[in-house]
DNA sequence: CCTGCTATGTTATCAATGCTTACATTTATC
DNA sequence: GATAAATGTAAGCATTGATAACATAGCAGG
């Protein structure tokens, strides 16, 4: 190929993955606050300045991020959908909690209401792109309309930010899997 | 009273609480990332570091909001329940999602993982004692166990969050309230 | 090879912020 | 009044996001 850019090595490596990758382990490590750019291009051995050539500014490394958090989600939503589970609503429900369990702080900065707030146009996309499916099959399997679909979402994304935040605490040995599994089919942990 | 300081004037008046307040409006019109010292002294005329006499930093400084907050949702929650409604579950679900509505960047802040990291002892228990009685009515009302209690807690916590976050996009001439009831009392908009 | 041209990275620097220290002023208490 | 505590100020430090000027690496065309 001859422009092999996106791909080859030109000065350092392909460096806005290398950023990225770094941000991500450093933002699941020390939180949105406690990534810095300075720490980033530390962690990647370059200087200070290096990211700007990459992001126009942290609000846009962050907006990235959470692009690529979306990509993921929207993955991992279609691969249980594709899989063909008994109860298709339920494996994407719990597939969405476990999801934002293995991924705490980018599942929170992809609905950061301060990326939110500058309309980036990217972010809009993925979010879309993501919730398209998942309000597709939700909507369509569910068929108790409008409201029944916002009450699963609703059920699902808050059991997902409580656990996230510490606010269920969890019995004696109790398995958070189970817990989840339970909640989001809707019947009791002992079956 | 003799130690009265808590509420006469001093130099300026009493800080604190001036502090507070501004930090309140200006937390609520530029988001908790907005909320500097440095601009909050300015709002309240004092100098830059005059707050550092009240608040050993500014993380207790939100703390201190964060715990006025969790205040006044206890006592939204207990004058809902002093009401008596006839669905008790249905009636502090709809008092949560509205006061989320109405005090909305301090309901993220109650909740901010930020805050809880740092384990605070004042918010921990403002925090107990603010779900302590909002546990307690749900789990002796439903008495459907731990599962069905949770489920409740993360539908309506869920649902205040993405009507705060802007996810649920609202149908043409929909009343937010309306729509609020009918997915807590989990029933269709047009009765 | 040499000359533009673009993409990328570095150095130096600025402004704003959280925070601390040393000092000044007002109030309370004896 | 004297003294000590409480409260506010002034000045400055370290860090951070951001920008500007400069330097380097690849590419294209003569």
């Amino acid at each position: 190929m001859s422009t092999s850019r996106a791909n080859a090595p030109y000065h350092h490596g392909n460096l806005r993955n290398a950023l990225l990758d770094a941000a991500l382990v450093i933002l699941e490590r020390e939180g949105e606050a406690g990534l810095g750019l300075r720490d980033l291009a530390r962690a990647v051995g370059v200087s200070p300045a290096a990211p700007y050539r990459h992001f126009d500014s942290r609000a846009a490394l962050l907006e990235a991020l959470a692009v690529t958090g979306f990509q993921r989600f929207t993955r991992a939503m279609d691969e249980v959908a594709a899989s063909g589970p008994a109860d298709l609503a339920s494996a994407m429900g719990k597939t969405y909690v476990l999801f934002a369990l293995q991924n705490r702080a980018l599942f929170r900065l992809m609905f950061s209401p301060q990326l939110r707030r500058d309309h980036r146009p990217g972010l809009r996309m993925a979010s879309d792109a993501a919730f398209a499916t998942l309000r597709h099959v939700i909507g369509g399997d569910l068929k108790e309309g409008r409201v029944a679909a916002l009450a699963a979402w609703a059920r699902v994304h808050g059991l997902a930010v409580l656990l996230l935040d510490g606010q269920i605490a969890l019995q004696a040995g109790e398995d958070i899997e189970a817990l989840v599994t339970a909640i989001v089919e809707n019947r009791p942990v002992a079956p």
